[in-house]
Order: structure tokens, then C-alpha cells, then sequence
RNA sequence: GCUCGAGUGGCGGAAUUGGUAGACGCGCUGGAUUCAAAAUCCAGUGUUUUAGGACGUGCGGGUUCGAUUCCCGCCUCGAGUACCA
């Protein structure tokens, strides 16, 4: 055993740590408990590529470093694994979801294991099984079992709201709760009869139906979130959304927009995520204004942030779909409003989106009076008023919002100016800081901030309106059309939803023929025959049987993916009464919350958003003992990859087979700017090639000259040279492909960073990669790349430098003969005991701060060191190891053996720094004249500034860099530097 | 448009508090070894030069003895968001 034998010593230590459950975590200890977590992976069929496992390596070297300082350290895995993918899959094949992902899960489940991560595979999750997802639906009866009281800002169970509405009704409830519910006593609500009662009770419940208008997508068949839009198509599939008004479960969200800002103040996240967070929560504060309707008794609520401006209000606009809008509109407007809503209803979302410029509105004929000057202020409907936000409908201030400004120039509307000494003529004026209100009868004079707070006082005590926060952030839709996802425990029962019994969960997905809607349009849950509840048996039975009075229909939509996601954190907290709780109090306690979190960004808006949500709420309702479920979190930035193009002559022929030319020669042919008229080159330079299939008299027509085409990474070498057979083999129709080569016959490709994906071949698989260099080379070599929460791009060439660290570092362990593995017991020497202080240092201090890329230099600093220093000692090789250890677990795992030690490396406490290593007597003084430096002076570090700088100015060179001149001033930082100026 | 982030050799990147810019690695050049190749080892490698130097961290200013680092004004690229009243 000589050579670095990367491929047995892997398997070997693999083996060892699952057969010894190496890395299994105890709720139970003397050791202060660490859990460090990566976000959920979704099974994707397409397998791992090397950018995914990147976050899982920095989290592994993170959970490993901190077992060596002494925690206990939870860090555990499992699978979000329901979801759209599998589903898709499903339709098209017929197989059944839970088969293709159970292969998808075994297939990744292979690939993790190859690269050697620590995890406690005995706490496993996956979303999609009934023992998981039991408690999901528990959580969402918990949800439905609640209601959110203002007053104690927290969420409280609905008994005790049934109890509040028995004594005093609900005038003196402050409850989060749909718009305009009707006021009523405690004799009123003991008359109500229970249906009514539940009725009532759904507009209190954190979970709740509602009719509400829903992004729709068509070739998905679902309803989608916010955030699984982007830029108006589905972030899955990219296919159109529309809005549409349909019957859906929500949940209340929006009770907790001002819990979640407040809670990000008190979390370590980047401030990017926490940025996007605040945006998508979307405070802002100003006012309501009611404002009567002329010759009606209808009232528009608007809301603005800017009440200071209410003078200078010279029309109303009304989002196109506003309730009033039918309503007020006048007999002559009646076509022209009915028109202009039917045009707005047809654009789609994307269009309405990408067309901001053009302004588009009409008249309803109505007028509102202004409610200090009791001016008429006409109506208008426009679509730049959102129907989602705030109340869809605006008081118009052309002089102070440039939106308001554009309505009216367009439509000729009255602009006038309210602001003292500002200009309007061109655009609106929007500086609040140096607003002085004018033409406002009681507000002239006033700044904005002393306008706002008069004018709010006047609202209130009108009547008309009051101080207000406004929240962008919207109830979130939690039904999804879809098969493959948690039913609802719910069934229906006089029309009203109604939870099974929690202890006759799980409710299990019932089995389909098929994984469509239904003809009638239903979810692909109408399908299953016994998908109705029996009230008396407590059990699932056929739809047959529904009679309406013991057995109902079950809900048939299901949960959306971030149902399962948003608690999974809580459930790898427990490992043995899984049965009983979806966590035991005990585990809660000791794990708490997640100390770091590992993941991409992509999830700021949705799982990170509802996962604080939930928390939250369980927080509330004394589930779990806290508020944050991530207390510090990271982004990794995406590994990239370098597609490789083939560059391919193009012309209008079928006769003649593709032509590619290599890249190199291309270039030079074309003399790399003028490819137009290289063109015509190519056209008589390899008109042979043309002859051969067309015969010397036609001419072919060259219609764009060169075209690059992906090609798969797989067939180029590091020297970007194309493997021209396996590429020729990988088409039917490049079979017959000619190749315009390089003189000495290589064909080359030009590169380009992009995303790594299947459809840019240009996809790395970590498989490879480990055969080739071993998972310790993979691993190291990823976090050298670069800083962990940067994007960088995959380069496989530059692996090999990584590799050769790792084989220098066996080498130094193999100095005996014919490199047998050879440690001595004498002292190390001096400098050797200070390149291992100097390289524990500054390991720890990387891991510490996540730059894992600087800590791989140090390494492979110290081992070049240590290499040229003979050092052989077990003094500096033992600890060496352990630092080593979680980055490149496997090589150093069997050198600790060699070494002599029978438990696993991962025990080992991590080596103390000691500074005394570290001391020196001299320094190489730096010595500048007017900043800049000119060379170098070894002096002992104690000398005093006067001694450093008469030693200075008595060296020979300084004499000649001064050139006869005296100095005006000499800086002296002992330790650092010298600084001569003059 | 708004918000955030980033610009350093041929490439990935380093410089943790304002103190020797370019650590470490890739690539490249030359050499050793080899029948040859791979592997390994040694040396060199920011640009420029009249070989003294000069220039150099996106651009233009500023503060400082000294700026990749701090301040002001721009430019470019990337990410998120988008009629949010």
C-alpha cells in the first residue's frame, strides 16, 4: 500500500460510517447541540450535477468541524418529495408518482452517499409518506382550528372565539378576518343555526375557502402562488397564467405581515433575502380616505401614503374589476365602461405586464365628493389601478404621483398644484422631503411631515378615514388541482368544510386510474372511487355511499408543495415517536431551531417565507418553543457551466450534410471581425466540400454564414478539443457530418459560461468526477472554486491541482520506504510546529467565517511546507488530519488509523491554536519612500521607532532612493511598515 | 424604473483593522526524468521598458505619509422586483 488509492479507501470509510452509524445524533447529551440543515431537495429525475451537492459540502464541513469542537450536531436529510415533476411524469407515462419517485430518490440517494457526507440518515423525511405527511394534515387542522387575535397579536384556538361570540358577540372581537362581516350579539349568534355558525366561523380561520381570484394556469391545470409565477408564466414549465375567480383554502398570512418584518431584525441572513422579504411583505404607511359618492350612497375607500396631498386630488380611479365600478356607473358610460372592462379582462397578465406604457381608462360618469371641500371629483376606471392592492382604488393626485400625472395629461383631467414653488409642467412632483403644502386651506404651509399628521387628525375625527398600514403581501392560495400532493382532511358537509377526526389521520391519497382532471373539470382526486368520509365508521368509503347525512364528499384538491416543507425542520427532531407526535416536547426543547441553514435563493419569497410563517404559528398556539426556524442562514451561489459550441456552416441545402468547422481555424479564417465577408470565403475555400455532394456546376446558397450549436461537455477534452466520433455517434443526422479540422487534424470548440442544465449539455455529473479523482478531490475542489455565496464558474481542468494536494498530502504521511506509510515520535521542529499553528489559525478562522475557498489554500500551503521541511512527526502530522478532516473526510479518516487510532476522526477533538508557535523575533520590514516600496530590511521586532528608524537611515539603499534629499517626515508602524516621505 | 450585489493577470480567485497588490490553484513557457507518453520534480510567468524604472485592482475626482480597502460622482455586468397608490 504505497499509492493514494482514493476509490477503496472511499467505499471503505463509507461503509464503515453507515455499518457504525458514525454520524447518528442523540437527543440526549452533555454537549451543547448544533443543527446544521440544507434545504430540502426536491428528487428531480435528472439526478445531481455537480453544482447541486456545493451547499452540502459547506454544510458537512461545517457539521464535521463543529463535532470536533465539541457538539452535538444534528444534521440530517431527507426529500421534499412531492411535487409538480413526478406528477408531469406521471400523465405522460401512466406510472404512478410514487413509484418514479421512489427511483428518483434511490438514484440520489446513491449519489449522496458517494461523497461522504456525515448525515444521520436514521432521521429521514419525505414529504410524500403517509407517516410524514399525517402531521401535515394535523398542522393544517391546527390552522383551521384557529383564528389571529389583534388584540394579543397571536393566534388563539376558535373555541375560544365560539365562546367570546356566545357571551358578547363579535363588536368587541379584533380579529384578522375576511372584509365586511356583519356585526351580531350573543343572542343573535345562539339563535344562528350551526351551518351559519360555521359560516361565520371559516372568515375567522387562519385556513379558509374563500372565492378568491386565483392564478390560473390552463396547461397545468392548477392554481399557482405568487411565487411560482415569474415574470407572469409558471416558474415550473414557463406557461401562461390567468386570473380567475375560483373557490380555493388560503391561508391567513397577512395576520403575521408585520410579525414576519419585525422577526427578520433578530435572524443572520443576508441582507439581499431579507431585503426581498421586506419587499414581498410590502409595508407601507399613510391613511385611509372614504369618500362619498355624489347622488349615491355608495363610498369609495381608497388608501394613500401620501394623505398631506388630499387638495390636490382632482379625480378617483377604480381598478376595471372594483364591485362599485357596475354599480356607479352612469347610463350614458354604461357601453363605454362595460367595453373597457371586457377589453381589460382579455389581456393576459403578461401582456398587461410588459404594456406599462400605454394608458388606457374611461370615464364612469360618476362623481365623488371631496370630503373637506365638497368638490365633485370625477370617477374614472383605469387598469394602472391594481384590484389587489389596498382597497383597487386610488384618490388621483396628478401634481405628486408621475402615474396620477400621466392619467391626466392623457385624459386632459385638471392637474392642479399643491406644492409650494415646485414645477409641474413637465412631470409630477414626489420629494417629500421638501414639500411645502399650498392651496390646502387648513394644510398651507405645513411640511409633509406636519401635513400628514394634521390631516390624519382631520380624517379621524370626521369620520372619513384614519392613520393606516397597508401590507402588498397577500393571503396565500393553498389548494392545488393536482394528484400528486397531501389531501385535505377535510369533507363537506352542508357546504361546509369540516376536519376529520386528527386521530383517524393519515388521510391517505386515494389511487386513480388516471392522473387528469376529471371530464366535469374536477381534480384528479374526482376520479377515486372511494374518496367519501363516513361520519360513524370514522373511515374513508366508496363515493357511492354519500348520503349527505353520514357520508361526504372529501375535499379534492390538495396541498401545495410548501406545505410539507414549511415543518419538516421540527420532524428530523424526532427519530422515535414519530407515531405520537409530530415531534416530542422533549426533542423540541433540546434542538430548538435550525443554527444553520444552507440553501439557495430562489426560496426568499416562498418556502423560507411561509416556513417563518408556520413557525410562527405554532409558536402561537404553544407547538413549538420558538419564533425563527433558521437562525442564521446561507445562500451558496450556483456553480455554472461552460457549454461548448460547435460552429456549423449554414446554408439552405439537404443535400449537402452538416458541415462544422473547428473553432480555431474558424477564427483565423475569418479573420475574427469580418465574418460577414468570410462568408463568401468559406463558400470558395471549401467549395469542395460542397462539389463532392452537389457536383462542380452548382452553386450553393450560404444564407447566415456559421451557426453554434451546443454540444455535449462530455466529448470535449481540457484543451477543448471535440471527441469528433462519439460526436458524430450522438446524431442520426451528424453521422454523415463533415469536419473542417485544425492543420494537425483536432477539432475545436469555443466555450461560454452558462447555467448548468440538461438542454446546454454542458452538465457535469459528480458521478464522474468521483471515479476519476474520489469524493475527497470533488469536495475540496468545489469549495476552492471561490467564496461559498458566490456564483463561479465549473471548470474541470483546474481539478487536477486540488488532486495533486491530495496525493502530496499521502505522500507526506508515506516518506518510509517505497513509500510506506511512516510516522516518527521525535519533536517536530520548529518550523514545522509553526506552519501547523499557523495553518490551525487560520482554518479555523475560515471555517468560522464560511471561506472555505481560502482554507484549501492554507492547506495546501502547509503541506508544501511541510513537505520541504522533511517533517515526518506525529507531533504535526495527527493534528494535521483532524483539519483536514472536514473537507476531505475519507483520505483523512484513513490516515487517523494509520495512525494508530480505532475511533472514527470525527471524535477528535479540534487541535488548539497556540500562539507561542507563532512568535517571532524579526521582521521583513517593508520600506517605502512617498508610499511606495523600494525594498526590504530584516529587523528584530523589539526594537523601539527610534531604533527602527535609525536603522533605516543608515541603510545604503536608502541613501540612494532619497537622492540627496532629507526627509520631511518618516512613518514608523512597528511590525508593519516604514514610510519615508520627502 | 426601483432594490441589492459585483467589477483585481490568459482563467478561478487572495489580500479578515487603510500598511509589501496578484497568496493558492489552473493554464502557459523552459528544463529534468522517459524509447515515448502519462505521472512526477525544478525554474519562470501582471503590463511595459532605454533594464534605472514607469504603469497597474471598471472610469473620474477626493481624504491620507500610504487606498483593491474610506468618501463623492459616473460606467458596465449580474440577481431580485415591477403600474404597490
Amino acid at each position: 500500500m504505497s499509492k493514494y488509492h482514493f476509490n477503496e479507501i472511499e467505499a471503505k470509510w463509507q461503509k464503515h460510517w453507515a455499518e457504525n452509524q458514525t454520524f447518528k445524533a442523540e437527543n440526549q447529551s452533555e454537549k451543547p447541540k448544533y443543527y446544521v440543515l440544507d434545504m430540502f431537495p426536491y428528487p428531480s429525475g435528472a439526478g445531481l450535477h455537480v453544482g447541486h451537492p456545493l451547499g452540502y459540502i459547506a454544510s458537512d464541513i461545517y457539521a464535521r468541524y463543529k463535532r470536533h469542537q465539541g457538539f452535538n450536531v444534528l444534521h440530517p436529510q431527507g426529500y421534499d418529495s412531492f411535487g409538480l415533476p413526478a406528477e408531469q411524469y406521471a400523465i405522460q407515462t401512466g406510472q404512478h408518482p410514487a413509484k418514479t419517485t421512489e427511483e428518483n430518490i434511490a438514484r440520489y440517494r446513491e449519489q449522496l452517499d458517494k461523497l461522504g457526507f456525515s448525515f444521520d440518515w436514521s432521521r429521514e423525511v419525505r414529504t410524500s409518506n403517509p407517516e410524514y405527511y399525517k402531521w401535515t394534515q394535523w398542522i393544517f387542522i391546527q390552522l383551521f382550528e384557529s383564528w389571529y387575535d389583534k388584540d394579543q397579536n397571536k393566534a388563539r384556538a376558535i373555541e375560544e372565539l365560539r365562546v367570546v361570540f356566545s357571551s358578547e358577540g363579535n363588536i368587541h372581537v379584533n380579529a384578522v378576518c375576511d372584509e365586511g362581516i356583519e356585526h351580531f350579539t350573543a343572542s343573535e349568534w345562539l339563535d344562528f343555526s350551526e351551518t351559519k355558525k360555521q359560516e361565520i366561523l371559516l372568515k375567522y380561520r387562519l385556513t379558509y375557502l374563500a372565492e378568491t381570484e386565483v392564478n390560473w394556469c390552463p396547461q397545468l391545470g392548477t392554481v399557482l402562488a405568487n411565487d411560482e409565477i415569474v415574470n407572469g408564466v409558471s416558474e415550473r414549465g414557463g406557461y401562461p397564467v390567468v386570473r380567475k375567480k375560483m373557490k380555493q383554502w388560503s391561508m391567513r398570512i397577512t395576520a403575521y405581515a408585520q410579525r414576519l418584518l419585525d422577526g427578520l431584525d433578530n435572524i443572520d441572513w443576508p441582507q439581499p433575502l431579507k431585503d426581498s422579504q421586506t419587499n414581498w411583505i410590502g409595508r407601507s404607511k399613510g391613511s385611509s380616505v372614504t369618500f362619498n359618492i355624489k347622488d349615491h350612497d355608495a363610498k369609495i375607500d381608497v388608501f394613500t401614503t401620501r394623505p398631506d396631498t388630499i387638495f390636490g386630488v382632482s379625480f378617483m380611479t377604480l381598478a376595471p374589476e372594483h364591485d362599485l365600478v357596475s354599480k356607479i356607473t352612469t347610463a350614458e358610460q354604461k357601453e363605454a365602461v362595460e367595453n373597457y372592462i371586457e377589453a381589460t379582462a382579455k389581456r393576459s397578465e403578461r401582456e398587461r405586464m410588459a404594456d406599462v406604457k400605454t394608458i388606457t381608462g374611461v370615464f364612469t360618469g360618476a362623481y365623488a365628493e371631496h370630503p373637506f371641500s365638497g368638490e365633485a371629483i370625477p370617477v374614472w376606471i383605469g387598469d394602472y389601478v391594481l384590484a389587489g392592492y389596498g382597497t383597487g382604488a386610488v384618490m388621483s393626485v396628478p401634481c405628486g404621483d408621475q402615474r396620477d400625472y400621466d392619467f391626466a395629461k392623457h385624459f386632459n383631467l385638471p392637474i392642479p398644484n399643491i406644492f409650494k414653488d415646485a414645477d409641474i409642467s413637465e412631470e409630477a412632483y414626489s420629494d417629500k422631503e421638501n414639500t411645502i403644502i399650498t392651496n390646502s386651506d387648513f394644510l398651507n404651509d405645513l411640511n409633509y411631515q406636519q401635513a400628514t399628521e394634521k390631516i390624519i387628525a382631520a380624517l379621524e375625527e370626521k369620520g372619513v378615514g384614519e392613520g393606516k398600514i397597508n401590507y402588498r403581501l397577500r393571503d396565500a392560495v393553498f389548494s392545488r388541482q393536482r394528484y400528486w400532493g397531501e389531501p385535505f382532511p377535510i369533507y363537506y358537509k352542508d357546504g361546509m368544510p369540516h376536519p376529520i377526526p386528527t386521530e383517524c389521520l393519515p388521510l391517505r391519497l386515494p389511487e386513480v386510474e388516471k392522473y387528469l382532471p376529471t371530464e366535469e373539470g374536477e381534480p384528479p382526486l374526482g376520479r377515486a372511487d372511494d374518496w367519501a368520509w363516513d361520519e360513524k365508521q370514522l373511515s374513508v368509503v366508496s363515493c357511492q355511499l354519500i348520503d349527505y347525512e353520514t357520508v361526504f364528499p372529501l375535499e379534492l384538491n390538495t396541498m401545495p408543495g410548501w406545505a410539507g416543507s414549511s415543518w419538516y425542520f421540527f420532524r428530523y427532531m424526532e427519530s422515535e415517536k414519530r407515531d405520537e407526535v409530530f415531534a416530542s416536547k422533549k426533542a423540541l426543547n433540546y434542538w430548538k431551531n435550525v443554527d444553520l441553514y444552507i440553501g439557495g435563493s430562489e426560496h426568499a419569497t416562498g418556502h423560507l417565507l411561509y416556513s417563518r410563517f408556520w413557525v410562527k404559528f405554532m409558536h402561537d398556539r404553544g407547538l413549538v418553543p420558538v419564533e425563527e426556524p433558521f437562525k442564521k442562514l446561507i445562500n451558496q451561489g450556483m456553480i455554472l457551466g461552460e457549454s461548448a459550441f460547435v460552429r456549423k456552416l449554414n446554408y439552405n441545402n439537404s443535400e449537402v450534410p452538416p458541415i462544422f468547422i473547428s473553432n480555431k481555424k474558424f477564427l483565423k479564417e475569418s479573420k475574427a471581425k469580418e465574418e460577414e465577408k468570410s462568408i463568401v470565403d468559406y463558400e470558395f475555400k471549401f467549395s469542395k466540400l460542397f462539389d463532392k455532394y452537389l457536383g462542380e456546376n452548382r452553386k450553393i446558397q450560404v444564407t447566415m454564414g456559421t451557426l453554434d450549436l451546443h454540444t455535449d461537455v462530455a466529448f470535449v477534452n481540457n484543451s477543448n478539443e471535440l471527441n469528433i466520433e462519439e460526436f458524430k455517434n450522438w446524431r442520426e443526422d451528424y453521422k454523415i457530418a463533415e469536419f473542417i479540422t485544425e492543420e494537425d487534424g483536432s477539432f475545436k470548440v469555443s466555450r461560454e459560461v452558462e447555467k448548468m442544465s440538461k438542454s446546454k449539455y454542458n452538465v457535469v455529473n459528480p458521478d464522474d468526477i468521483c471515479s476519476q479523482y474520489g469524493a475527497d478531490t470533488l469536495r475540496m475542489y468545489e469549495m476552492f472554486l471561490g467564496p461559498l455565496e458566490q456564483a463561479k464558474p465549473w471548470n474541470t481542468a483546474g481539478i487536477t491541482g486540488v488532486h495533486g494536494f491530495l496525493k502530496k498530502l499521502w505522500k507526506l504521511y508515506h516518506s518510509g520506504e517505497n513509500e510506506s506509510f511512516y510516522v516518527s515520535d521525535d519533536s517536530a521542529s520548529k518550523d514545522s510546529l509553526k506552519t501547523l499553528h499557523k495553518t490551525i489559525k487560520k482554518t479555523q478562522e475560515d471555517i468560522e467565517h464560511f471561506s472555505f475557498n481560502t482554507s484549501v489554500s492554507s492547506f495546501m500551503i502547509a503541506v508544501n511546507e511541510l513537505i520541504s521541511q522533511n517533517c515526518n512527526s506525529r507531533e504535526v502530522l495527527e493534528p494535521l488530519a483532524i483539519l483536514i478532516s472536514p473537507y476531505a473526510p475519507h483520505i483523512s479518516e484513513e490516515l487517523w488509523n494509520k495512525l494508530g487510532h480505532s475511533e472514527s476522526i470525527s471524535t477528535a477533538p479540534f487541535p488548539k491554536f497556540e500562539q507561542k508557535y507563532l512568535v517571532e523575533s524579526s521582521k521583513e520590514y517593508p520600506i517605502s519612500f512617498n508610499g511606495k516600496m523600494r525594498f526590504t530590511l530584516e529587523l528584530p521586532l523589539d526594537l523601539s521607532k527610534e531604533e527602527i528608524e535609525s536603522a533605516v537611515m543608515a541603510h545604503e539603499k536608502t541613501a540612494q532612493y532619497l537622492e540627496g534629499r532629507t526627509p520631511k517626515k518618516v512613518i514608523i508602524v512597528p511590525g508593519k511598515i516604514v514610510n519615508i516621505v520627502g
